[in-house]
DNA sequence: TAGTGGTCTAGACCACTCG
DNA sequence: GAGTGGTCTAGACCACTAA
């Protein structure tokens, strides 16, 4: 029997009590356990709303409000005038912070993707960072990382124009941000603070990522320095929410009462 | 001029070319700013949903997909048969890792309320994490923690039985899990691990926290070791998304290349 | 009992994508 | 041009809550 009949059969089965569980959420159950199972496969196309409507035998608007849900967590990505895909998620990407935020270490199971590299006015961010005035310039490097098929996170980091005078060249270069550190003399750095935080995607970030707008983030907004505690990058980063796992190993963190 | 007829001029107005922003997106945005100005305060109910559609000129179904947004991302939780209510998120609860995730140093800005403590089956987590049987009981605890009026914090620890023999009676007493430690003779800890990930909310989370069910989460496994390497607590916690941020601090960070 | 939010239907128009 | 997802309407019934 092939996928379309298995989820026609799926579809069909009549629902339970919808006062216990709305049908919406019914469909949204079996959708899952499709994409589970395999039935529904990773990067597949869904029938179109229409179509899957009535193989549920509900209207369209019922049915919508089972993919909204599904596209919000980040299984179900519909795209205008094409269809709706099921998204890789199928493995949360494990990061380690102590590392992890170091674009070389946890990085090298990712595949670095350059998304944009030029000279800007410098955020606020990087202003108060970097001691600079209101009209200075910085170099913005934005980046988005891949585990397979499905991006993982997003970047977009500021550097001071006087700390790294060649920065393009050297990164174009060496393609890695270390490359270019070396190149203008900095071997060690440290990651003065980390903040993590929750939010929704925009338009832009949800096209990177390949997850709907609206859909959760995981945030990270971070300070740089060099050993002798000049900063030299501001970093904010998101993760899908649902496609990163924090992990902070054992260690530091004893606790005298 | 009162509250209410300031709302009414706001939905009054007419909407831009919906092409550009989508009615229901530009009716999320005025709440959203009624709710940042103070037109709708902390606390304050919505008019209904069918005066509410009536104000701003659509259908009810237009309306909801305004609020149902904000409801996912925090800002409003409904109450059914009772109404549509701004929660207070005004502020993210700022937790630092090394010292939030034990109780005491960061829990003193929060009220906690014990929501349970009883004994239970082990869950496959603290059955791997005491090493205990199959069928071997731990003992249970949940708690709530509350900034303000706002809910920020739900947690639920278990704790082996042979090293906490009189549990409840010492949490009781002293009405800290630290207490309760210390009447065991431990009185040093180390949190061996930690990871964070996000999810979605359960109803009975949704519950504790006011928030929605299926608004987003960031949620906590962590376990933690007395001096001797001996696991004592398996600790399982959520906040809602938008209200909390984690801050990992400076020092430990370097990067050596 | 009256009012509230939660769900569902039937039908329509639009913008977008691709052949 | 045909098919897709995105938006919106008008109307209905239900379960829940509080007075």
């Amino acid at each position: 029997m092939d996928k379309k009949s298995t989820l026609t059969r799926i579809a069909a089965e009549s629902f339970s009590d919808k006062r216990e569980r709305p049908i919406w959420l019914q469909i949204y159950d079996r959708l899952a356990q499709a994409m589970q199972s395999g039935v529904l496969a990773e990067g597949e196309r869904l029938p179109g709303e229409e179509e899957l409507a009535g193989m549920f035998g509900v209207t369209r608007i019922t049915l919508r409000r089972a993919l909204d849900r599904h596209q919000r967590e980040g299984r179900l990505q519909a795209r205008k005038g094409v269809g709706v895909f099921v998204r890789s998620i199928s493995v949360r990407y494990v990061v380690h912070p102590h590392e992890a935020f170091n674009d070389p270490v946890a990085g090298d199971a990712l595949e670095t993707r350059t998304v944009s590299l030029r000279r800007r006015v410098a955020s606020a961010a990087a202003r108060e960072a970097f001691a600079l005035g209101s009209r200075a310039r910085t170099i913005e490097l934005s980046q988005l990382k891949s585990a397979g098929q499905a991006p993982v996170y997003l970047s977009l980091k500021e550097f001071p124009v006087d700390v790294f005078p060649e920065f393009e060249d050297r990164y174009n270069e060496t393609g890695t941000i270390l490359g270019a550190y070396a190149a203008h003399g900095i071997d060690t750095y440290t990651r003065l603070e980390t903040r993590i935080f929750g939010d929704f995607a925009d338009a832009r970030e949800a096209g990177l990522l390949q997850i709907s707008p609206g859909a959760p983030l995981i945030r990270s907004r971070s300070l740089n320095h060099d050993l002798s505690g000049r900063p030299i990058e501001v970093n904010r980063g998101c993760w899908p929410m649902f496609s990163v796992e924090l992990v902070f190993g054992e260690s530091d963190l004893t606790v005298h009462r």
